[in-house]
DNA sequence: AACGACGTACAG
DNA sequence: CTGTACGTCGTT
């Protein structure tokens, strides 16, 4: 807090500093909520009607540069996070201090998408857990 | 594509 | 302040 950094103040990011059990159980409970209650799915959608909130990621006008500026954590749940120890023996362990990387094992599928790939596939997953119909196109055959 | 290097965000 | 590691770019 105390450092003036450049760049817009934190405001309302992805938090994924979950372990992967609170991460799986937050996921079945969504999934749950959204087959389980049609209601709140209705005032949903009224307020996106309403244009109370938008669901696009490309109205760029919003904080969109703040969330490029902003860094992802990693997901908690892959099996790479998972990963307790470095593997010792990867480039990354082995340079770390030059390479200033994560161990190429204990990296996270999520991070190892490109930023774009990343976002894509963010958008379109929360896009069908609202039971939208989108148009993103289904390019994740492997995620489950 | 993989790797190396480096700036720097971010947490402790 | 310090250590870790993400993001990105240049090189191989």
């Amino acid at each position: 807090m105390p450092r003036p950094r450049p760049g817009p103040p934190p405001q309302d990011i992805y938090e994924f500093s979950m372990d992967a059990k609170e991460a799986q159980s937050l996921h079945l409970q969504t999934k749950s909520l959204e087959t389980t209650s049609p209601l709140s799915k209705y005032i949903e959608t009224e307020h996106e009607q309403a244009g109370l909130f938008s669901l696009s990621p490309f109205d760029g006008t919003s904080d969109a540069n703040v969330d490029q500026k902003k860094r992802r954590k990693k997901c908690g749940g892959c099996t790479p996070c998972l990963r307790k120890d470095n593997c010792g023996t990867c480039a990354n362990c082995v340079n770390r201090k030059t390479g200033k990387q994560i161990c190429k094992l204990r990296k996270c599928d999520q991070l190892k998408k490109r930023r774009n790939e990343w976002e894509v596939s963010e958008v379109s997953e929360r896009l069908k857990q609202r039971g939208k119909g989108c148009k993103v196109k289904e390019q994740d055959g492997k995620m489950q």
